[in-house]
DNA sequence: TTGAAAGCGCTAACAT
DNA sequence: ATGTTAGCGCTTTCAA
C-alpha cells in the first residue's frame, strides 16, 4: 500500500496526495475529501524512511540521559518519551554512564539518526563552544545549564534548578533547626556536574552562616550509586567526626545515607537530620519520610520538549527556564539532641 | 557525503562500497581495506532512511513497556537499551500505563515504525490467537508468559520467572518463620497480569501449608500505586484484622506497606514481616533492608533481546525461557512474637 | 488546481 | 571480483 495505489484508488495523481498528506493549500475541497476518504479506507500508513529519505529529515528527537542509576531522570523520560510521541515526533533515547561524554554520545547520536534535536538529561555546565561544533541541531539542557562554560545564551536553551541556591536552602533548613555540624554527600565534586555546583550551595550556605567549612565532613562518593553513598557515610561516622545533619545532593544518596545511619545505631533524624534535593516518588516512603526539595520534574520534562519542538519548528527561540523547587516536610529533619 | 563520494574518493564503484559495508564476501581483501580507510577518512555515515527505504525493513525494534511508575521495568529498559544498541538495531520505546493495553499499542507502533519485533515488558498472560493477529512481527514477552492464553508456545517467546512457584515460595519463607496469619498486597487480582498469578501462588501455598484463605487479608491496590498500597495496608490495620506478615508482590509496594506499619505503630519485622518479590536495588537501603526475591533482571532483558533478533534474523526460534530468583536475606522477616 | 518527472541514498540484481 | 543500473516511496520543482 503505497502513495501510488492510494493515487491509483481515487483517480488522481501521486503529487495530489501528498498535497493532501502534507497539508499545502492548492487542492480543492472535494480531492481532498476524496483523497483522505482513500486513505482512510486502504488503510494507508506513509513510509516514514521514504519521506526521510527525500526530504533528507528525521522525526527523530534524540534523548541523552547521563547517569544509569538515577530514578530521577527516569522519571523525566517517562514523561519526556510521552510528549515526544504527542507532538508527533519520534524519541530516540540513548542512556550513557556518568563518565562517558554526553556531547560526544550526542553528535553520533545526531548522525546516525538524522536527528532533529536533543535533549540532554544531565549533563556537565561546562560546555564549550568548539566542543559543540559537532552537534549542529538545536539541544536543550534538561536539569542543568552551561553555568560555567562559554556558550553563548542564545545558542542552546536550559530547563533547570538554581543548584547553588536550592543547596543553600536546604542548609538554611537545617540550620533554621538548630544544626551547626552538617556534613554533605556527593558525588564527585569535581566532575563539572550538578554535584559541584550543590557543593559550592553547601560552601556558600556555610559561610553565610559563618559556620568554617570542615573538609572532614565532606563524603565523596562515585555517581550515584548508592553503595558508595552507603560506605562514604559509614567511614564518616567511623571516623568520629562530629555532625548532626546531612546534606545529600540527591534522594538516593540521602536513602542510603540513612541506611548507613541507621545500620551504625543513630536514628534519623534523632541522632542525625538529613535533607535531600529531588523529590523522588519513592523517597515519601521511606522510613522516615525524607525531607527534601523536589524538583518539579513532570514540568521541566514538558517544557524541554516544548521548547525543542519550538526550535526545530523555528516558531521558538532559545530560552532559559529556571524553576523552583518545593519543600517536602519529610520526617528526616528535627532539632540536634541537646549537647 | 554518500556512498557515492566515498566510492569516487577510493576510486571503486558504489556497490562494492555497499558490499563492504554489509559484510558481503566477494570484495577483494585490498580493495576492502582501502574502502573501510576512505569511510573512515571521509566520515561517512550510511543514510538509515535510504537503507530502509531500499531494503523496505528498518532497524527499529519495539519496547512497550506497562506499568509506568514500576521501577522494576525502568531497570529493564536501561539494559535492553544499551543491548538493542550494541547488537546494531535501533529502540522505539513507547511507555504506557498499566490500563492500557500493550497488543494494540504494538500494533500500531508496528506500522508507524516498521518494526521488526517487539518486545513487551510486562503485560498480560492471556493473549488470544485473534487479538494477536494485528501484531505481524516476532515478540517476547518479558518477566510474563502467556499462562492462560491460547497461544501455541511455537507463536511467541517469554523470558520470565514462574510467577506462583515464587509467591509460593515466598509465602513458604514466611512459614518457615512461623507465620500463619499472612496478608497480602496486590494490585488487580482479575487483570489477568502478575498480581493475579502471584495471587494465585499465595493461595496455593496458604492451602498446602494447611492455612485457611481469609479475604479479609488480601488488600488490593490500583497499580502499582505507592498511595494505593500505602493506604490500604493502613486500613488492613485499622480493620483490627490480625497478621504477622505481609506479602507483597512487587517492592515498591513492600517499601509502602512497610512506611504504613510504621505509621501505624507497628515495628517491622517485630510486629510484622514484609517479604516481596522482584529485588529493586533501592529496596535494599531501606529500613529495615527489604526481604525479597530478586529476578535477574539483567539476565531477562539481555536474553529477551538476544531471542527477539535471533528471531529477526532467522537464527533462532521461538523459547520459553523460565528464571529462578534469588532470595535476598533482608531484615524485614523474623519470628512473629510469640502470643 | 493538477500532473509529470526528477531525484533523495542506498541495495541488489544483473552484467562484465 | 567489480561495475552498472533499476528501483524502494516519497516530496517537490516545473509545466500545463
Amino acid at each position: 500500500m503505497t502513495i501510488k495505489d492510494v493515487a491509483a484508488y481515487c483517480g488522481v495523481s501521486v503529487s495530489t496526495v501528498s498535497r493532501v498528506l502534507n497539508d499545502h493549500p492548492d487542492v480543492k475541497d472535494d480531492v481532498r475529501a476524496r483523497v483522505l476518504a482513500a486513505v482512510r479506507e486502504c488503510g494507508y500508513v506513509p513510509n516514514n524512511s521514504a519521506r526521510a529519505l527525500v526530504s533528507s529529515r528525521s522525526t527523530a528527537i534524540g534523548v541523552v540521559s547521563r547517569g544509569l542509576d538515577n530514578p530521577f531522570l527516569s522519571s523525566l523520560i517517562r514523561v519526556v518519551s510521552r510528549r515526544i510521541h504527542e507532538l508527533g515526533y519520534t524519541m530516540v533515547l540513548h542512556q550513557i554512564p556518568t563518565q562517558a561524554d554526553e556531547v560526544q554520545a550526542a553528535a553520533l547520536l545526531q548522525r546516525e539518526k538524522k536527528l532533529l534535536g536533543v535533549i540532554f538529561l544531565g549533563g556537565r555546565f561546562n560546555y564549550t563552544e568548539a566542543e559543540l561544533r559537532q552537534l549542529t541541531v538545536p539541544f536543550v539542557c534538561c536539569t542543568y545549564t552551561n553555568t560555567f562554560g562559554d556558550l553563548s545564551q542564545d545558542a542552546y536553551s536550559s530547563v533547570s534548578i538554581h543548584d547553588q541556591r536550592e543547596a543553600h536552602k536546604a542548609v538554611d533548613h537545617l540550620v533554621a533547626h538548630g544544626h551547626r555540624r552538617i556534613a554533605v554527600l556527593l558525588d564527585d565534586p569535581a566532575d563539572s556536574s550538578i554535584g559541584q555546583l550543590r557543593f559550592q550551595g553547601y560552601r556558600q550556605a556555610l559561610e553565610e552562616h559563618g559556620i568554617d567549612y570542615d573538609p572532614a565532613l565532606t563524603v565523596v562518593t562515585a555517581g550515584y550509586a548508592m553503595q558508595a553513598a552507603y560506605e562514604g557515610v559509614c567511614r564518616l561516622i567511623d571516623s568520629g567526626a562530629a555532625f548532626t545533619a546531612i546534606l545529600a545532593i540527591s534522594d538516593t544518596l540521602a536513602i542510603a545515607a540513612i541506611k548507613a545511619l541507621t545500620d551504625r545505631g543513630r536514628s534519623v533524624p534523632a541522632d542525625c537530620s538529613v535533607i535531600a534535593i529531588d523529590g523522588l516518588d519513592i523517597s515519601a516512603y521511606t522510613v522516615p519520610t525524607l525531607t527534601t526539595l523536589c524538583q518539579p520534574a513532570e514540568e521541566m520534562a514538558s517544557q524541554s520538549v516544548q521548547m525543542l519542538i519550538g526550535l526545530i519548528e523555528g516558531t521558538g527561540s532559545h530560552r532559559h527556564l529556571l524553576m523552583e523547587t518545593a519543600l517536602r516536610q519529610g520526617g528526616s529533619v528535627a532539632r540536634p539532641a541537646a549537647t
